[in-house]
DNA sequence: CTTAAATTTCTGTCTAAACAGAAATTAACG
DNA sequence: CGTTAATTTCTGTTTAGACAGAAATTTAAG
């Protein structure tokens, strides 16, 4: 298991270059995209073999990844090492990463918008400009996010359904708008 | 103009570390930041001032929001300077954004996803279980794009009643699912 | 057209993150 | 329990991107 096919490192090498648009180590990437593709959960070492990084490099990234949550460890009978596999369902991974959006970067930027338009409030010196500005903007993460977490609960199969219907939900829902 | 309340700082330094954590340079977000909150455009060496950094990296980082689509030069009446503004409306921000990020990784991470489709089913090296996989995934972004591709256009007003919305959707269009 | 202002590009420096290897720690096995 | 295997943490090095200042280019004004 240290032999790519020419599609794999494609993909890999992608995988990690969109990985950094996003703000994630390539590297981390290119390890997720690697378990992605693996039928079977992989040991740190194939990874080492594999794309050619340090071992502890390769301890970090996973570690990295099970903080994300979509990749975990898993044991295989008669290797005391640790495995990794990564999670399969391609929905259910997406929604796992937004959640942690969410956690990460979404609610502590509301939070801060929170305080930022109490303190606005109280002080002469930030000009109401700034302020309604704040409040359209945490206006905005508040619809968005109280919106998502009402669907991402939903099973895959009625998000599908839902997504498919695409512009038919404005008439249906009487939506309106030009 | 070179003088920030604690609120803006806050928000902007916020702003900035955001940015960070979703692949975009930190100075360029302040920036953004800071044209988003200011009244008026501001010229280059007003943002030079005001976040203390140099002008050329002001002149890249305004370039690269340009690219982006949210920042706009504009020009004063009496003033030889480049002016630059931000978008104001929130909801036309992030559909720019959204917009952009399709462009630059969402498409094009379905183009070679779909070249790797095909390369695996020419290619013999390939396991079929990879090739599944990259049907999975680019079943995934060409599901949501679609649905991206549709309500893109919707105005706000029918936007925002449809997210707020919410759940009661799943009832109303008979989703059904757990 | 010339000059000054303004902006952009280039280049070398700096910085933070990524990285590799060594050392320390933990876990498994006999 | 001792030994070995496996993993993690630490630390110094490397790297790529960010950054500042100088030089080049472009634009505006008289």
């Amino acid at each position: 298991m240290s032999k790519l096919s020419p599609v794999q490192q494609k993909f890999i090498l992608h995988w990690g270059e969109m990985g950094t648009k996003w703000g994630i180590n390539r590297t981390v990437a290119q390890i997720h995209a690697l378990l992605f593709m693996s039928p079977k959960p992989l040991h740190a070492d194939d990874i080492v073999e594999t794309l050619g990084v340090a071992r502890s490099n390769v301890s970090t990234s996973l570690k990295e990844l099970q903080g994300w949550g979509i990749v975990r460890r898993v044991h295989v009978m008669g290797d005391q090492r640790d495995h990794f596999e990564s999670m399969k369902d391609v929905w259910e991974m997406f929604r796992v990463v937004l959640d942690e959006r969410k956690k990460r970067e979404i609610d502590p930027t509301l939070a801060v918008l929170r305080e930022c338009i109490v303190e606005a409030e109280k002080d002469k010196e930030t000009d109401e400009y700034t302020e309604q500005r704040l409040r359209e903007l945490a206006a905005f993460f508040e619809t968005t996010t109280a919106w998502y977490g009402q669907i991402r609960t939903w099973p895959t199969s009625a998000l599908t359904k839902f997504v498919k219907l695409g512009d038919k939900i404005r008439k249906v829902l009487g939506l309106g708008g030009g």
